[in-house]
DNA sequence: TATTCGCCATTTGTTCAACATATACTTTTG
DNA sequence: CAAAAGTATATGTTGAACAAATGGCGAATA
């Protein structure tokens, strides 16, 4: 007789829902309320190599384990493991396991892989670098390109995100305004990425989620001032209407230096800015 | 007794073999050789997809379709539909079927898409020519870092590209020297990102692939001179190599009016490189 | 007559079972 | 001692059945 080993009946389930919530992992749903949002293996892997406890090399757990801790069938976990080896952060080797792959092959610029670097910021900081150099390095052009092609449309976008950047600026005390604030720094940047009309440019936009987030993050601990901030927004938002491309490039540079601060990075360091005079 | 409505008898593979083949299909593996290396019904779709075949909106076959016709389990059906959902090209709408997605949605910054893209070529001309625009903005700069930042081991590989790049020219005659001048020039233009340095734009260079592999289809046809095009190549290497980033940068600038102009852009179009004194 | 409710067909989503194949390690045998 | 054979363990493939979601059709109803 063949034995099961993967299914799992639902008393396990209920046994892996604790034991899990105690190696402080992700919410697992309440299982009982809504059995058809099954609990993501990819959300939990996600979590677990961007947090780091799972480094490049690594062997992640094999598909049986993960149906067992997870009370789900193999299908549903090969399902999610393509999706990670989807954005090149796995590598699965028949017969041996499933690989993390290193930082340089992660598809960094897939939606799903950005987003999942921001909702659990702070991966290795190594990529936060880069990805804020790559910010300064090219979103002051960005925002030229956005002063000559913006629309009307572009900048009601533009200037909602503004709106919504200053009314949760006061009270950063609260998570939810912080939350809400780094939302309103994030559309407001995307619409300007979107404001070139470009489709590339336009996905690229994605790339910033996480080092704005993370920036937000560091922002509360430095402090710098926030009505400051709010003003050199201000600035590049005014230059994009007026389209006036070389006050918006270097109102854009205004807003990255700050932040490039905060995180450690000289904006002269930029590999697009250096070499030219400023118009 | 429940009839079987998916899996299919090896007689039925032979049948949908010869069927497919009749429909222009790329190349089935012939299947009595190696079973194991399975037609991919993701390659499939996207080259259907890219082709304009089905078009946003318009809804692919649906799973069990998708089984007969490549004779294939629908378990190995879905993990490939997964890969397009992946890549933002299709869209599954439970109980309905899988719908392909605006060409704005697509995850066109996804070296899958990218390599799709370049392989069944010609897919709207629209995101070619946004794909070109980008191009133009940012290739210069990326030069101009690489002058800046490149090693040693950046300029072998550049060197060992353009090497190729010069032997693959003379006779672009027959197709595999075309498709190897195609590779080269995709190298060296890789390598060029690569020497910045930064994560970011390394993974950009994936882009570089569809553009550069259109540009050398339609180079056939207008055939300028590619002793002159080999020329600028080796301007902008030998700027890198001696650390002139200003150079450079008009090198590479050069190197795409060429090719602009061949797609019908101009390169004063580039969002980037105008509101500047070029230094 | 128009509208809403509910049934039904279609299609994707989930689960379970079994076997095939690839890889690493171990044991056997020359 | 080394090469070959075998074994353990993992992923890959196939097949079957059921569950859930969506859209359309038709009947009951205001």
């Amino acid at each position: 007789m063949w034995t099961r080993r993967c299914g799992c009946r639902q008393t396990s389930r209920v046994r892996y829902d604790i034991q899990e919530s105690q190696q402080g992992l992700i919410a697992v749903t309440s299982s009982l309320r809504k059995p058809s949002a099954r609990a993501s293996i990819a959300e939990y892997l996600a979590e677990a190599i961007f947090a780091g406890r799972y480094q490049p090399g690594d062997f992640v757990p094999r598909e049986l384990d993960l149906c067992e801790r997870f009370a789900i069938n193999r299908s549903a976990v090969r399902s999610d493991l393509r999706q990670l080896v989807d954005a090149g952060i796995i590598e699965r080797i028949s017969g041996h396991g499933s690989k993390v792959r290193e930082y340089a092959e992660w598809h960094i610029l897939d939606p799903q892989v950005t987003e999942w670097m921001s909702r659990y910021a702070a991966p290795n900081p190594e990529i936060q670098r880069e990805i804020l150099a790559f910010r300064l390095d090219v979103e002051p052009y960005v925002a030229m390109t956005a002063a000559r092609r913006a629309t009307a449309r572009d900048l009601v976008a533009i200037e909602e995100a503004f709106e919504g950047l200053g009314q949760n600026l006061r009270n950063a005390s609260c998570a939810e305004e912080r939350r809400l604030h780094s939302e309103c720094d994030v559309a407001f940047h995307v619409a300007i990425f979107k404001a070139t009309h470009n489709i590339v440019w336009a996905q690229l936009s994605h790339i910033l989620r996480p080092s704005i987030h993370l920036l937000v993050t560091m922002s509360n601990e430095h402090a710098s001032d926030p009505e400051e901030s709010l003003e050199r927004h201000r600035q590049v938002m005014e230059s994009i209407r007026m389209r006036r491309p070389k006050e918006a490039f270097l109102a854009a540079q205004a807003v990255l230096a700050g932040t490039a601060e905060a995180l450690g990075l000289e904006p002269g360091a930029s590999s697009l800015g250096r070499g030219f005079e400023l118009p």
